[in-house]
DNA sequence: GTAGGGTTAG
């Protein structure tokens, strides 16, 4: 009898060989073209042979592998006689279709049979005991194989490591690992996936050791694992496991080169991400996904998009993850339009409802599109959302400003079942920022209380993040003291929001808290910290937070090279400042922000109008706040049409609409140049509704230029605004003085007491040697200080009488406790060293008149902050009248 | 003749 399979005519005409003839025909069939499988079969059945149990199990694994788990139980169920071989290959078949509940129903069946399982059985049962969390099943299979002798077996070895690690007991792997002795490569990749998984990184590293020395040589399996590690563990690790795939000679399948791209592309390095895939020409869909993420992740997004299409031309099929990927760019670019184009592209492909693309199609609407409609839109359309698809959605909503919605989302995600996350608990408690939020904040802490995720220290930094922005700072170190372990975010988190708070001093002592948790500073933190420095004004630690930059490497962070332009700004040190910027490779809107900043807070105000220029010609797009520096310079420089035109060309030119606080300078611009008629022109066509500040600012300039009547109006409307602002009432009080009507004067200071407002006592503060020296308005004298404190007040009375400024009233409104701070400066400084005052309340014209009178007679450079306003004077510097 | 490990997103 003859047989044709393919090419090849074999003769069964020996009955003797003709069970190995036949095996193998079923074998070539097997990795050859599976009609032929069929071709031999009926020569079988006629020649008798079908109750032949070798060449039967040879059919069940032949009809598993072509037609199908269904046929070759069909196949199974008509056998005459089954062995091991004939059950285990049915369970087997089950479990590579992913149908584990019936695996594990033919292994049962299996035992009632009375048929012994053996190491191959007890292997696919394994699998599918993982696969279905049945930990009980698979502590019975261990048992099992330990009675039956296979718990050296490295196959079953491995299926164990594999079971334990889906249940998250990796010490247990380990110990099992640990307790065989010999290991093939598989078990050992396996232990070392089972680190990876839980994010021993280090731990897995330290594995591949022992395995080289152990004398196993790892394989591309081994590699993959290990360079998702190396992922988190940095470039360094990366390029030195990557030598080791070269010095093992390792072929680079598709599968190594994507997970080489992933590597180098998490470590920010995607020259060697593109160099890596070029090395070989293979190429598939994963790949490709892998960089397209990897250039999104890295901000590459043109490349991204180019590659999205190079990978349509080449004719790979996206599959979800690639929409995502692509989504993701259109999310962190902006860009609606892409992010629509792909919104079609994915309904072509039928992907709408998948999950992953529809939580990327989600964020993509949260992000570009204006209207939170969008989102909510792809979200209904999603057939099962998951927790990351509700997360994105709540945070969609906060991110918009529905702050309530957002809440009232997460409890209808609780009623449809799902259960929050961390992500979910810190992006909605995030996004709190409002005092009357806080029964919401509360109840969501109530609730990551009930559900254990308290225990998460993303949902412990975010209620320290809120609860220290609320101004509750005892709940907020509540918490991190009861917390386990803190982290860098912990620390940065609280250290800014005290900043902002204006708790400046309390936020340094943070710098040593962390210090003494063995917390790394990182260049958030330690942007923070220069943050706080640069608002203190307190050289002697910047400089020392600018070393330990240097020496950490830090300073190549951008955030932190911003950090030092802003420190050295506010401190007065112009030249560092522009160091500083000049040591940044490509400055962004932030590095130029802070230049200005500096330059029109120390009185250069044409240098920063030119820096201005500069930013503009480099290409970097001004931001709302880079207009507030420009239009605060030309407010002090009294360049009125110049902040005019400025103002004008932010809608005009940049497509930057004004904010109110643009609006107040403006107010400010217009009527410290004695324009006070256009100013409240501003004040009445502006698109806001008028604040107390912006009152308060016209009427500061209505008393430079002496207007009653308007100053009038102007406290009149903002004592309704805000009845408990003394401010009205003082300026007010202080222009009928000018004016020379002190009857109006006292009576506005009777009506000021009548209502029990008191101006809050002026603190100033100086630092010397590292150390901030607090003074309070009305406080006593230090004995130490008296003496000089005295000189100070001589100097002040030669000041009143001296010819040029008579008539200031220097004693009236030169406070108490900046001329403490001086004195206890002048006292504690060596002679050459800038003096450092801070101050809690605004400085007047007649105080920086006074100052610049004591610098020119003491020859000692003073720097007087107010605010975030830097006032610096130097003599030989000043352009009174008097020097 | 029957058994084990790998890549991509949010």
């Amino acid at each position: 009898m003859l047989c044709k399979t393919g090419s090849r005519i074999i003769k069964l005409n020996e009955v003797t060989r003709l069970e190995e003839t036949c095996s193998r025909l079923l074998s070539f069939c097997n990795s050859n073209v599976l009609k032929e499988g069929i071709s031999v079969h009926s020569p079988i059945i006629k020649l008798g042979l079908h109750d032949n149990l070798f060449l039967n199990n040879n059919l069940l694994s032949l009809y598993a592998k072509c037609f199908g788990v269904h046929k070759a139980r069909h196949f199974f169920d008509e056998m005459p006689y089954k062995d091991v071989v004939s059950w285990t290959g049915t369970l087997s078949a089950y479990v590579k279709a992913g149908n584990h509940n019936t695996a594990l129903q033919i292994f049962d069946s299996m035992l009632v049979s009375g048929q012994c399982p053996n190491e191959f059985t007890l292997s696919s049962v394994l699998r599918s005991c993982s696969a279905l969390g049945e930990f009980q099943y698979g502590a019975c299979v261990q048992a099992y194989m330990i009675k039956q002798g296979f718990d050296q077996n490295p196959v079953l070895v491995s299926g164990l490591i594999d079971f334990y690690s889906k249940f998250d007991y990796t010490d247990e792997a380990y110990k099992l690992f640990n307790y065989v002795e010999n290991h093939d490569k598989v078990s050992w990749t396996m232990m070392i996936s089972s680190f990876v998984q839980d994010q021993r990184w280090n731990q897995a590293l330290q594995l591949y050791v022992d395995m080289i020395e152990a004398g196993v040589p790892p394989n591309q399996f081994t590699f993959v694992k290990l360079l998702a590690a190396c992922s988190v563990l940095g470039l360094h690790c990366g390029k030195l496991v990557h030598a080791h795939i070269l010095l093992w000679g390792l072929k680079l399948n598709v599968v190594l080169k994507t997970a080489l791209v992933d590597m180098y592309s998490r470590c920010q390095s995607m020259e060697d991400a593109v160099k890596v895939s070029n090395l070989t020409p293979e190429y598939d869909t994963l790949l490709y996904t892998a960089m397209i993420s990897g250039l999104a992740h890295n901000f590459m997004f043109e490349k991204a998009i180019v590659a999205f299409r190079e990978m349509r031309i080449s004719e790979f099929v996206p599959n979800n993850f690639t929409f995502s990927s692509i989504l993701n760019v259109s999310s962190l670019t902006f860009s609606l339009e892409l992010g629509q184009q792909i919104h079609s592209r994915v309904v072509v492909a039928g992907l709408e409802n998948d999950v992953s693309v529809g939580n990327a199609l989600v964020n993509m609407y949260v992000k570009c599109s204006d209207n939170i409609g969008d989102a909510l839109r792809v979200f209904r359309g999603i057939s099962l959302p998951n927790v990351i698809s509700w997360t994105s959605l709540i945070a969609g909503f906060a991110e918009h400003g529905f702050l309530l919605d957002s809440f009232h989302l997460f409890m209808e995600m609780r009623a449809a079942g799902v259960q929050p996350n961390s992500f979910t608990i810190s992006g909605i408690i995030g996004s709190f920022n409002a005092a009357e939020l806080l029964p919401q904040t509360l109840m969501l802490h109530g609730h990551a209380i009930k559900t254990n995720l308290y225990k998460d220290i993303v949902v412990q930094n975010a209620l320290i993040d809120v609860y220290a922005r609320l101004g509750m700072l005892d709940d907020a170190w509540q918490i991190v003291h009861m917390m386990s372990h803190r982290d860098a975010i912990t620390y940065t988190s609280l250290a800014s929001r005290m900043n902002q708070g204006g708790h400046h001093e309390l936020v340094l002592s943070i710098f040593t808290d962390m210090y003494n948790d063995d917390i790394k500073i990182d260049a958030f933190s330690m942007a923070g910290f220069l943050s706080t420095s640069a608002d203190l004004g307190t050289m002697v630690t910047g400089k020392q937070l600018h070393c330990h930059s240097v020496k950490s490497g830090l300073g190549k962070w951008i955030s932190v090279a911003n950090g030092l332009v802003d420190l050295y700004g506010k401190c007065g040190c112009i030249s560092d400042a522009q160091r500083a910027f000049g040591e940044i490779t490509v400055p962004d809107t932030f590095s130029w922000n802070g230049l200005i900043s500096g330059l029109a807070s120390n009185g250069y105000i044409s240098s920063a109008l030119s820096a201005f220029d500069d930013m503009k010609l480099a290409g970097v797009k001004p931001d709302p706040v880079t207009f507030l520096l420009v239009l605060s310079a030309c407010n002090n420089g009294k360049l009125v049409d110049l902040g005019i035109e400025y103002f004008q060309s932010m809608r005009e030119t940049y497509d930057i609409e004004p904010q109110m606080d643009h609006y107040v300078h403006l107010v400010d611009i217009l009527g410290q140049g004695g324009r006070l008629e256009e100013a409240m022109e501003v004040i009445q066509t502006m698109p806001f509704r008028a604040d107390a500040l912006i009152y308060k600012t016209l009427l500061r300039a209505c008393k430079a230029h002496r207007n009653i009547p308007l100053a009038e109006d102007m406290a009149k409307r903002g004592l309704q605004l805000d009845p408990s602002d003394p401010a009205f009432y003082i300026l007010l009080a202080n222009l009928y003085d000018d004016c020379g009507r002190h009857d109006l004067g006292e009576k506005t200071h009777k009506v000021m007491s009548e209502k029990r407002l008191r101006k809050s006592p002026s603190q100033s503060w100086v630092e010397i040697r590292n150390k901030v020296h607090l003074f309070v308005a009305g406080e006593r004298l230090h004995p130490q200080i008296n003496e000089i404190y005295k000189k100070l007040e001589s100097l002040e009375a030669e000041f009143k009488n001296h010819r040029y400024h008579q008539g200031m009233g220097v004693g009236d409104s030169y406070y108490h406790s900046e001329k403490l701070a001086l004195a206890f400066a002048l006292l504690n400084t060596p002679s050459k060293t800038p003096i450092r005052i801070v101050k809690n309340s605004s400085i007047c014209k007649d105080c920086h008149n006074f100052v610049k009178f004591v610098t020119h007679l003491i020859d000692k450079e003073i720097i007087v902050r107010e605010g975030k306003r830097l006032h610096s004077f130097r003599k030989g510097e000043c352009s009174c009248t008097g020097c």
